[in-house]
DNA sequence: TCGCGTCGTTGACTGCAATCAATTTCCGGC
DNA sequence: GCCGGAAATTGATTGCAGTCAACGACGCGA
């Protein structure tokens, strides 16, 4: 808990919002660092609060009673998302160390938006992007076996975050992979360890993950066939 | 295919679409009837297409080079809902006789939307409303057992579809009840057999179900435990 | 340095729901 | 009415992934 964590300023040079209109928000950046865990409260005012992420990783995460838990969106860097009071009981939490956002009031942004109609739009595909990203994970939920939604998940971060290795770094630990993949993390484990035994990837450390056969991959997503050799 | 659909004037009485500042949008309006099955083609402009369900059913649906549907999005009478190309390989389809449909070009919209900012708020509204039922789908399709999906399933649609005795009409087929919940056929009726022995629900033919015991309904959605015993 | 706790991995067994198969019910057309 | 096809239901069996259990790896603090 006691990850030393650069002054605000730091990050703020980092912001650079990418869509061109949506820039003007960062005029009213709050910088916000936080821990591992840390929950981001939504006591926000009516409006709700908007958040963009600078490094690390945010999940908003669904709780049922007996403790299954449903991770239903995870933010990256370069993410934009919504938080407001109505977003019913789902609670929002940094899971990196590190985790920085930049937070602005809705009522700030809607008064934005209420002037500019570009950055209103732009505000709507941020909302439309979120919605087609969250379908597209009820297809997986729901019709993608274990090892087809570990694989999927590993060409999303490729595609989110990979370095200039072709390396992926997963952002976060098993257990969240397996919140967010609707599995058990012992599946997930077990998914990995197949993928690698058919030489479709390598783990260099627990953490980072390099694809070698990214067409079989691929190939594994759009069929559902599961071919034994690799 | 020869259902006979009254005229477009007929429904076009019926719009009065909900919230306050998109009732713009009904002077736009073009009604389109569907039969069952059709497809509504994503041929648009750039801008997409915007419709409204005024009666019937809509599904939004990726289905796998297998064969494997989910349905990703279910839109009943007084829903909203946005068509692009960019919005992958999903199709939009028709699935209840007699579905008619008002639609928007996306482009006129877009320019209500520039010059009208408490309805361009009400689109950005309709935005996070469906990304809000989007997200507790996921909490469904990734942890609730097959008889909590069906149960949860027909909570919502009384709570969107119920007609005046507390009567749940299924706008749907058990098989596209299955693509929604993401389970099979023979589960869907499994549980429903399941729920009605309990008695829980009673079946007033095969798409009319009266809810019993509302309570025990909601209590299994949020435990998960399932006691033997009604 | 040694514990201690969390994270990650592997194995054995179990259970829920998919699949395969067979029948019945419903509905529209002739 | 009768017939044909789709929708719905029920039963038998299989398989994928969950659960339970044990162990190894790593990081952190005392």
């Amino acid at each position: 808990m006691k990850t030393r964590i650069p002054a605000a300023d730091y990050y703020r040079r980092m912001l650079a919002v990418q869509p061109h209109a949506l820039k003007r928000l960062d005029a009213f950046a709050k910088i916000m660092a936080c821990n591992r865990g840390q929950e981001i409260p939504n006591n926000p005012g009516p409006a709700g609060h908007w958040y963009y992420v600078i490094t690390g990783a945010v999940r908003r995460c669904a709780v049922r009673s007996d403790g299954r838990r449903q991770i239903v969106d995870l933010m990256l860097p370069r993410d934009f998302f919504f938080v407001s009071d109505s977003q019913n009981e789902a609670t929002i939490e940094a899971i990196a160390e590190e985790t920085v956002l930049a937070s602005y009031p809705g009522q700030r942004v809607e008064l934005i938006a209420e002037r500019d109609a570009s950055f209103a739009r732009e505000l709507r595909e941020v909302a439309f992007q979120s919605l087609t990203r969250s379908q597209a994970q009820l297809l997986i939920l729901g019709r993608f076996t274990a090892l087809e939604k570990v694989g999927s998940f590993l060409l999303s971060l490729d595609g989110r975050a990979s370095d200039a290795n072709g390396q992926v770094v997963l952002p976060v630990s098993r257990y969240d992979i397996a919140d967010y993949l609707a599995v058990s993390v012992e599946t997930v484990c077990r998914a990995l360890t197949d993928l690698r035994h058919r030489g479709v990837i390598t783990l260099a450390g627990k953490r980072t993950v390099k694809i070698l056969n990214r067409s079989a991959l691929e190939d594994r997503m759009s069929e559902s066939s599961m071919v034994a050799g690799v």
